[in-house]
RNA sequence: UGGGGGGUCGCCAAGCUGGUAAGGCGCCUGACUGUUACUCAGGUCACACGCAGGUUCGAAUCCUGCCCCCCCAG
């Protein structure tokens, strides 16, 4: 059911397929975070129209609420969030960083306070297993420990022990609930693939061990986490580039958390095949736009009656119907009509840039895109 | 006309047993990378406290007069 095909290369860059049971992925992809079984801001009809083939929930987040029973009782999240496309779902490994204060981790797991009413709620390898077959994702995550790229080595080492000890109880877990099934463990989607995720920091020997670990034990794709957690973008590009290589070919490689616009080019140039982020969809709730060109604060005074489009070159939805000043108004008067348009704008860029990097792998131009791509392209904020 | 209350930054609002003007909102920037539509960080922000005098070393704070606003009663 689950099978990847290299299509094309153009350098370490790669052009694939991704099949899953709910249909199949082009590769590079960029993945909208619908974190809570919704992508912020905008409905699964738009995610159509920009043409997502895959979006994210998250493990721990739907756990708390409405919970995992409930939603295998609907048939899945597919079924009950109304859409029928590809989901990958996290495994909580990132609230395991993101949620520090709030959480213990064990040899057995990580223990959580909830950040909706404080209860105590426990997420081991095997729950995050059994709460994702619950869910019916077509890819699953294990759970793993994600640490700050600025930790104490010693303390990203044991991280990434432990993520590989806890990755071989969570394939474990899954091969025991394809088997058999277990008590209590609804499997909704029994062609669900699981990822393996490589940890350790900005050091290319703990990444070098932990993919020998984690690739050992044998997943149907592996997982570049840990990165993009403070870490400049140079290093990230580096610690991605010494990784890739030591990954299986054949299988797909996606980078977990990642990035700007150009962060994906350079990625993919060093063999990324996936992505995911929160920072086009975040971003645009706060007002910034991502252009060909850069960085926009729409919510900036200078646009005040600036009447061009957020960017002229692009054509989604937004840019070919509304002007700066417009969506300048709506976020300055807090409509979530802003929220709405801009993450659509956002992702459309993310989505469109993915499409042209695909279609420069098979025809061999990937590095000529890459090229132009940083030489129009800006970090810093435009008009 | 009588009685009561009040006039401090664009708005709200501390201070008013005198000692040399809080804060909030707004506005302007920025941050945000396996997401609480959250949030955070800076910046701007009254040689000035309705006006005019007086007392005092010193007054938004005390005194006098005037102007204006609100409420109640006519």
């Amino acid at each position: 059911m689950f099978r990847f095909e290299l299509l094309a290369t153009d350098g370490l860059a790669r052009r694939g397929e991704l099949h899953t049971p709910h249909g199949v992925i082009q590769t590079p992809a960029f993945m909208p975070v619908g974190t809570r079984g919704a992508v912020k801001a905008v409905t699964p009809r738009d995610l159509l129209d920009l043409d997502a083939e895959i979006i994210l929930g998250n493990t721990y987040h739907l756990h708390l609420r409405p919970g995992d029973d409930l939603i295998a009782r609907a048939g899945g999240l597919h079924a009950f969030i109304g859409w029928d496309r590809p989901i990958l779902t996290d495994s909580g490994g990132y609230q395991v960083f993101s949620l520090a204060a709030m959480r213990r981790i064990t040899e057995e797991g990580a223990e959580f306070r909830s950040h909706l009413d404080g209860s105590l709620h426990r997420l081991s390898p095997e729950s995050a297993t059994d709460i994702q077959a619950q869910l019916g994702s077509d890819i699953a995550m294990v759970l793993d420990e994600c640490v700050a790229s600025t930790a104490e080595v010693q303390g990203v080492r044991e991280a990434m022990l432990l993520s590989a000890r806890w990755a071989r109880r969570a394939r474990e877990r899954l091969l025991q609930l394809r088997e058999s099934g277990a008590d209590g463990v609804s499997v909704t989607n029994p062609g669900q693939a699981q990822f393996g995720i490589i940890q350790g920091g900005i050091h290319p020997d703990l990444r070098a061990e932990s993919v020998q670990r984690t690739v050992e034990i044998g997943f149907e794709a592996y997982a570049i986490g840990g990165l993009s957690v403070g870490e400049p973008a140079d290093v990230m590009y580096s610690v991605v580039g010494q990784t890739t290589p030591r990954l299986p070919h054949d299988r797909p490689r996606y980078l977990m958390g990642t990035g700007m616009p150009d962060d994906l080019i350079e990625c993919v140039a060093r063999g990324i095949d996936m992505f995911d982020c929160v920072l086009p969809t975040r971003n645009a709730r706060n007002g910034q736009l991502l252009t060909s060109r850069g960085p926009l604060v729409i919510k900036n005074a200078r646009y005040a009656e600036d009447r061009t489009p957020p960017d002229p070159a692009c054509g989604c939805y937004t840019c070919r119907h509304f002007s700066r000043a417009y969506l300048r108004h709506l976020y300055i008067a807090g409509e979530m009509t802003a929220a709405t348009l801009n993450s659509i704008h956002n992702l459309y860029f993310y989505l469109d840039t993915m499409r042209r990097i695909r279609e420069a792998i098979v025809f061999g131009t990937f590095e000529r895109l890459r090229q132009e791509f940083h030489q129009t392209f800006s970090r810093r904020p435009q008009q």
